[in-house]
DNA sequence: TCAATTGGTTACACTTAGTGTAATGGTACA
DNA sequence: TGTACCATTACACTAAGTGTAACCAATTGA
């Protein structure tokens, strides 16, 4: 019978996990992510090289331990919807409430290597990241087909999917850009409020019209 | 001084470098990717490991050798489309041309393992395939960017490119679904011929009334 | 309370991708 | 003919990731 979450022995297993996660970000984030090496993690984490492979398959998944969530709240915007809330506005809706990794944005100014430092600078963590984007779409596209109740193989779910997870992130990147010129909150908050207006504008009423002439 | 494209030397460059490619690549539809070292490529192709690693980067870059080719297309059909040709309906012709892939697929069918198959059992080459798309959106996001005119940041171009490639990609495999399934020529041309209408004509009117109530 | 079992962790040996460097030898050019 | 260049090579090395058997604490059942 399983017991699973209750138990020690899962507690000990998550307090690994964790353990091994932060110590791993902590030492890409001073020194990057190259010029750290597995066993050195292992070392500063008290474990041996092999419980780190044992929690995640490849030294790119110690940077994004964290992807499920994004996965699962791109879900949600489609599946959890209130009735009468179209898919598009459902996302758009996601989308404005990016603002508030606004403060988190801020504070990764300040340090010597943030998160987005870490992957733009190393080609196998961009990988790894457009690994993490192809599931979020297949598991939205699994989604709109099941609503849809599309045929096997239609390819329609998957390309709205892609193209609410490409406006995603492309309106993500836009708003940490933002972030980065700098400036007060409200006008941040303003202007990524028209990107989003413009882009979700677009994407409702089709792009034959694009670029406008 | 350069002498580039004519001379002896690189003549017998892109030779070695075509005869790795190949050499390669039948090892690995005889018997996996996995199952097959860099070491035993080289060997084969009757070179040095280094010279493999000094052609491709990453053992990955061996089996996608010809990415560039579909980059240069996907970039054409916007850059180099006839006047008074909207973008979405150049790429509507693209994929519309697609079905000059089909005999290529048929031939598949009967290799033990397709390009297809190497990438769909394989983490890593999905990865690379994901890298390569990610790059050909960049790359038409960029030319869309510098014919709208668009302010640099501007999220729009990008979100366009992700869709026209996202659109592309869907149609792509259920071409290929379709092939699979089997029949005549006649009539997966003209089921792919309705996907893409389909497909368009969703993008061109908006992704409002997705899903059809 | 004790014995059996389960499952996360470990030590260890191993494979293989990928890099750095200096030497080799054919090509280009004057 | 001589010299500079450049692809290739041999060789030594680093580090990611795997397979296996032993180990030991947590769990379960008697």
């Amino acid at each position: 019978m399983p017991m699973s979450a209750g138990g020690l022995r899962e507690l000990k297993k998550n307090r690994t996990r964790q353990l091994i996660a932060d110590t791993a970000n902590a030492l890409f984030r001073a020194r990057g992510f190259d010029e750290v090496t597995v066993d050195e993690i292992a070392t500063a984490a008290q474990v041996s090289k092999k419980t780190v492979f044992n929690h995640f398959p490849t030294k790119e998944d110690l940077v994004f331990y964290r992807a499920e969530d994004r996965e699962a709240v791109s879900l949600a915007a489609v599946t959890d919807r209130p009735a009468g809330v179209s898919i598009l506005d459902s996302f758009r809706t996601l989308c404005l409430a990016q603002t508030r990794f606004v403060p988190n944005m801020r504070r990764d100014l300040v340090h010597p290597r943030s998160f987005f430092d870490l992957v733009s600078d190393n080609p196998s963590l961009q990988r790894k990241m457009h690994e993490v984007n192809e599931r979020i779409v297949r598991v939205l596209a699994d989604a709109l087909a099941a609503e849809a109740g599309a045929e096997p193989g239609d390819p329609l779910p998957r390309i709205v999917a892609s193209t609410l997870v490409g406006a995603q992130r492309a309106l993500y990147r836009r708003l940490r850009q933002r972030v980065r010129e700098g400036g007060p909150d409200e006008e941040i908050e303003r202007a990524h409020h028209a990107d989003v207006e413009r882009v979700f504008g677009l994407l409702g009423t089709g792009l034959s019209g694009y670029p406008p002439a």
